[in-house]
DNA sequence: TAAGATGGTCAACATGGTTGTCGAATGCTG
DNA sequence: CAGCATTCGACAACCATGTTGACCATCTTA
């Protein structure tokens, strides 16, 4: 807990500046504020129809696309084995929001593609994030919400969006 | 897909205001800005002698605190049965961060502390993510970066941190 | 002091991940 | 074209981590 305040010994009585917070609450506001619109969205997909949808579907459905993909390669954009993969395709096309078809280009392969069910709840996940962040926009102001944007966009530049969310969280 | 770029019909060509991103990107950009530095940060402990720490063993020393606490108390702030509160107990006493000792005043109760290892661990934390927090400061300034903490502390002001993580995300 | 509430633990089970193995189909290469 | 390595999807066994139910010891309270 002891984080030295002033490790340069400059001393600190010079500035007017307010205080910097600890470095640690940065993260725990990055999480909040991510669950906080998660949350609300899974309460509002529930409302209109989807309440089987989970936080982790959401990844899913982006990492499979409109147009499709196989079970070995939604592995790899999840970061799990294939066969983990296979129990998620399974769950998800039980529940309406997947469906498997042979692929008539290669037999070992079988197609796994979005139902309307799941564009519906992407459209719907869509018009729920608008919103969300349009409250945003009236708390903060529009203009410091997409500073913020553009500064979250900065400091993760270096890598792309990753989707291997499934297991990085939550080991001991 | 499809978020209503003009719901109300006003027409769009009035402002010269840069565009706003769709609302889906928000909860992105926060979920990767927390990954970022998480990640970072047990790099770090790990080359500092921490190697078996993860992301979820901050959350449980936060919740136990430096004054300790008990399995049954732990259950709760953290969500879980007390029996899972007993199997991490378990696990991280094995791993040296915790220590169980009897309760003089409550022969029922015993009493859950951190040790010395783990509060090595909450310091190095603590200067890691001070120099994380330097770092975007560099890449964003040190104003827009407070402006960003205030903004996310007042959208996410209503409840107070939450550590019931595990299992919130990652259940299908 | 008896009854109920609380704390910790054991056992059985559910879920969702892992590795290992395998057959079928594909594609590369001699 | 033949043969072999690779890829895909599946089955089985296992493991990690959560759950519920049951239990006893202990504390609290009526």
């Amino acid at each position: 807990m002891s984080t030295p305040a002033d490790p340069l010994g400059l001393g600190l009585a010079g500035l007017p500046e307010p205080a910097d917070p600890p470095g640690f609450e940065l993260p725990l506001l990055l999480l909040h504020g991510f669950r906080v619109l998660i949350d609300e969205l899974h309460a509002e997909l529930a409302r209109q129809g989807h309440p089987d949808m989970r936080p982790m579907h959401g990844f899913v459905f982006q990492a499979i696309g409109p147009g499709g993909t196989t079970a070995a390669r939604l592995a790899r954009r999840l970061g799990v084995s294939k066969q983990a993969a296979g129990k998620t395709i399974d769950h998800l096309e039980r529940l309406g929001y997947l469906e498997r078809a042979p692929d008539p280009a290669d037999a070992r392969r079988k197609a796994v593609r979005l139902t309307g069910r799941a564009f519906d709840a992407l459209d719907r996940s869509a018009r729920v994030f608008d919103e969300l962040r349009a409250r945003w926009a009236g708390v903060i102001g529009a203009e410091r919400l997409r500073a913020l944007e553009a500064d979250l966009r900065k400091v993760t530049s270096a890598e792309g969006f990753r989707l291997d969310i499934p297991g990085w969280f939550g080991n001991q």
